[in-house]
DNA sequence: CTGAAAGCGCTAACAC
DNA sequence: GTGTTAGCGCTTTCAG
């Protein structure tokens, strides 16, 4: 796959054409101040003109610098699902912003989940100054591993016990007792928590959902758990059928949006009106909670603070400086679907 | 940033330690024939318990390869807004499977659309081996210019006169005929046509929208074409001028998914309901169009066909072969905005 | 201030 | 089969 049209510009050419050598157009177009300001300005405009640009690989290979950032998204293979969930995606959009602001390029992988142990090589390869990787579902261990080899990284989900690598996540604990406490202040007795909660994140929510009930004085009831996938359409029957055994709830809190939206569909179906008969709280704040009708009431994790966050933990890990986890606060947005009328945030 | 941690294994170090040349290292890791079995064998296993990768930045200097491609994103950076559009979104997410799937890397930018001009040093700079833009938006003069520079591109959007570059995107025209028609069939006379007949894709559905008029018999009022930005925001606050002026149409044609449901927000607000007082028909067909109350009847892109098809382009443009632009088919899904109480298709 | 020369980590002729 | 050698395009000492 050589360029098959005529062969790049390259340094030695602009050198030539400006009469200089090449360690002087290097040092111009790199701004350095070791140069005449008259043969800067000369070599500025001929490579202006000419649309020459360093070649970023050679520039990489010789100085060691690399401001290129790895962005990976774990999938499972056996899904085959095309990236789906609107809150990563969004989550991608933000980091391509601070990313691109800073001025770092950013690369993209999806990898399959089995092969979530290579992602290192990105690093040990050259190909990137550090990785980000999205949601950390249950490669616990590998990351862990992953952060055992030295490889700079930061994670976004839950901080657990005995881990070596470094997470940034919204307060999921703080978000669940959030949600649940709303829904029991509204009066709600019977709270059917969903969502997968082998996923650190959903266990943490769960965690908040069990706190709220103990303050509140409340038992938890173990059955209302019901584990679904994060993934809609498995969720959705899963979801049908529990509904139409037997509904012994009064309220749904849903560890993601598209969960609460899946949940709420599959109620109407059957004739159950939210937030009438029953209450739903969601989690995420995705665009569609406040399109959705009922617009739905739900945790919003700070999309805006995730990115700079992720960035600036990952930067003074690619220093070499040691890091802590980063817990970012989560915000209640109360809509209808939990019984408001008014589309208006209150919360 | 030199890497702060210990230096990194290389090739060479592998050789020493297998006992061999760096060459034959070379080869047996990139799977050349030409090296014995054993020796093959020995090396792997040492780069593999070593977790050596070749550093890729270099590979590709010396080799003339290149497996990166680069996604762009332009933005109005006036907006600062961050990338919103789930239709875009969803697309990034299709895209950076079929690269993956391809053994590309996906090099994702967000640029200043003041800065379109200079996208083509991802090129010229080695950085990829071909562009993919996603939306031509107004910068059809600025990719004329790529193209003619010899720069291997694609763009997601629609095939204008005069176009140097290749596009691959919907039909709009047939897109904006088939939902109009729709629309007609229903007994609708007046249909407002929302979006920025500014931007190609726009105006050819709108095209298509004159088409399907034309067909019936029925005279286009150019009074009934309300052009608003893509943006939600900007376009909420324009909707609801226009209707609370005078609603004298029966119908409306959202450009994009996100404008229909604005639009029907908007409508609520005035105590119009969709579909029994306005029908209304959105495009691009976006996981939320199942989702909202009323589902929306909509133009249905087919993202899964986008990818393969933009790849196999820029492939065969990277190859030096001559392409042209690729129109992909689109269909009517038709849901509850339009007047119909199931969410089935039956398009 | 500028140039000559060395080499970043790797691959591809060319020898043997 | 394998080693030797010469660079890919660039930055960076080190001299001047």
């Amino acid at each position: 796959m050589r360029t098959p049209s005529k062969s790049k510009l390259q340094m030695a050419d602009i050198a030539r054409l400006a009469g200089v050598s090449t360690a002087t157009v290097s040092r111009a177009l790199s701004g350095s101040k070791l140069v005449n300001d008259e043969t800067r300005k000369r070599i500025e405009e001929l490579a202006g003109s000419l649309e020459y640009t360093v070649n970023i690989g050679a520039k990489n290979l010789r100085s060691g610098d690399n401001r290129t950032i790895a962005v990976v998204i774990p999938y499972q293979s056996s899904a085959r699902q095309t990236l789906c969930d609107p809150f990563f995606l969004s989550m991608i959009g933000e980091l391509a912003t601070v990313l691109t602001e800073n001025d770092y390029e950013m690369l993209l992988s999806r990898v399959d989940e089995n092969d979530m142990p290579t992602i290192g090589s990105l690093y040990t390869g050259g190909r990137a100054a550090g990785i980000i990787i999205i949601g950390q579902w249950h490669h616990h261990d590998d990351l862990n591993a992953l952060a055992a080899r030295g490889v700079p990284m930061v994670v976004w989900g839950s901080k657990l016990e005995q881990q070596v690598y470094c997470t940034v996540g919204s307060d999921n604990e703080l978000g669940g007792l959030q949600a649940t406490s709303h829904l029991i202040k509204l009066g709600t007795k019977k709270i059917l928590f969903l969502g997968d909660v082998e996923l650190p994140e959903v266990a943490s929510r769960y965690k908040g959902y069990c706190k709220a009930h103990k303050k509140a004085r409340l038992a938890v009831n173990p059955q209302l758990c019901l584990s679904v996938s994060f993934e809609a359409g498995l969720a959705r029957q899963s979801i049908a059928n529990h509904f139409s055994e037997e509904v012994n709830f009064d309220a749904v809190f849903a560890s993601s949006d598209l969960l609460a939206v899946t949940a709420i569909s599959a109620l109407n179906e059957l004739g159950i009106r939210v937030p009438e008969d029953i209450k739903v709280v969601g989690y995420d704040d995705i665009d569609m909670a406040q399109h959705y009708r009922p617009s739905l009431t739900t945790i919003r994790q700070p999309l805006e603070l995730a990115g700079p966050e992720i960035l600036s933990v990952l930067e003074r890990q690619i220093r070499g400086e040691r890091v802590v986890s980063s817990l970012l606060p989560t915000s209640l947005e109360i809509r209808e679907s939990s019984g408001f009328e008014d589309g208006q945030h209150a919360g």
